[in-house]
DNA sequence: TTTATTTTCGACCAGTTGGTTAAACTTAAT
DNA sequence: ATTAAGTTTAACCAACTGGTCGAAAATAAA
């Protein structure tokens, strides 16, 4: 029972490598398997060997990145740290992923929406559950400390942090022209703002 | 010298429409020519005619969709409106328009992604310089006058609230999947969202 | 070495896609 | 009614696309 050729691994591991890079850049539509397969440096006929069909390579690699990107998010949220801290670990470590994917975020968002269906079987939903359960417990209680002010709702932290965090790095064409700057003034700018945005959160949400 | 057709001008705007629709929930690279022929209810043929291409018929799609979103935004900072007030009507606008174009977001982010060259020449720059400026300038006057904080940078302003407001529609499958919700209560919290906004940041801006 | 299994490839295919063409139809001015 | 211009259509095409196939290498088992 031999199983394992020494290319075998090695293929697929290159064929995944490229396939992410192509559909990062060009999204599920506008990748084409030749593209993949000269990126890989081998025949196309060699990607439908491992991965049957163009669909279930995306979902190889949607899948990966996917999953790479909310495990380092959710277990942000796992500490018992307080509030405060966990958005102050939330951004730092965030920013750190964005700027090193900064299309992922717009790759996501894209792909998600041509079929929002991808994501199933890809939550741990239970995790996931307990996780936003604890920390929107954590927020509750936080307010009846005087903490955190009354009026703020744990879904609105929620969403705020992820907007203020993720969006700048799909918007970035969209940014750029509006202020009229480069590329590397860009991330100038996400560089500066990263320290800035736990307080500009907690600043709102303390009571 | 004959130059109107009462037909003409009509399908030049049934076609527009349609593509609009297909071009904005599919993208460019997942619409059909076919696909947006049969739904203006005509021949493919007839879009070419009108059109040239299919990339000139996205652009014509675009640019309406694109200056009519900016249009509504940049006005709002064209008024003198302390920069409080100008943030709470911003959002005000800002969210029933992405109220009633839900789909807007993903659709304009993705294919700057695609293309950033297609909003070239679709800004009209130095309306915009004026506005950019003007608006900092503002947010600077109030910062000596004690009314915002010293520390915070007018760009960044920019950019959350331009993120808060935007990033939670373009995520909305995101959102839903993590938080466990369907469609309608997921319109049900944007709409709840909306009046703590502006709170949101001039509670964290304010000196 | 021989045999069996897995891996790689060139060539090929059927369906799709954006785009074209030539002819027919409308419209309205002469 | 004739003409001329714009409009609409069916049929067509070349290029591309995801996917297949059979044969050839490569690898390991006998």
């Amino acid at each position: 029972m031999v199983k394992t050729n020494k290319q075998s691994e090695n293929t697929e591991e290159t064929i995944l490598k490229a396939a992410s890079e192509i559909f990062i850049e060009k999204g599920f539509n506008g990748a084409r398997m030749q593209e993949i397969a000269d990126k890989a440096g081998l025949n196309k006929a060699l990607l439908h060997y491992y991965y049957r069909s163009k669909d279930k390579l995306f979902r190889a690699v949607f899948s990966k990145v996917f999953q790479r990107l909310m495990d380092g998010l959710i277990s942000v949220f796992e500490g018992n740290m307080s509030v405060f801290d966990t958005i102050r670990i939330f951004f730092k470590e965030h920013q750190e992923v964005l700027i090193t994917y900064r299309h992922l975020p717009v790759f996501i968002l894209n792909e998600l929406q041509r079929d929002p269906n991808i994501v199933v079987d890809m939550f741990d939903t239970s995790r996931l559950e307990k996780v936003r359960s604890t920390f929107f417990q954590r927020i509750e209680k936080e307010k009846q400390e005087g903490i955190i002010r009354q009026s703020i709702q744990p879904m609105d932290i929620f969403v705020n942090i992820l907007s203020l965090s993720a969006f700048p790095y799909a918007a970035k064409p969209l940014i750029t022209s509006f202020i009229g700057i480069n590329k590397s003034a860009f991330y100038d700018i996400m560089e500066a703002r990263k320290d800035g945005l736990a307080d500009f959160v907690i600043q709102s949400i303390k009571a």
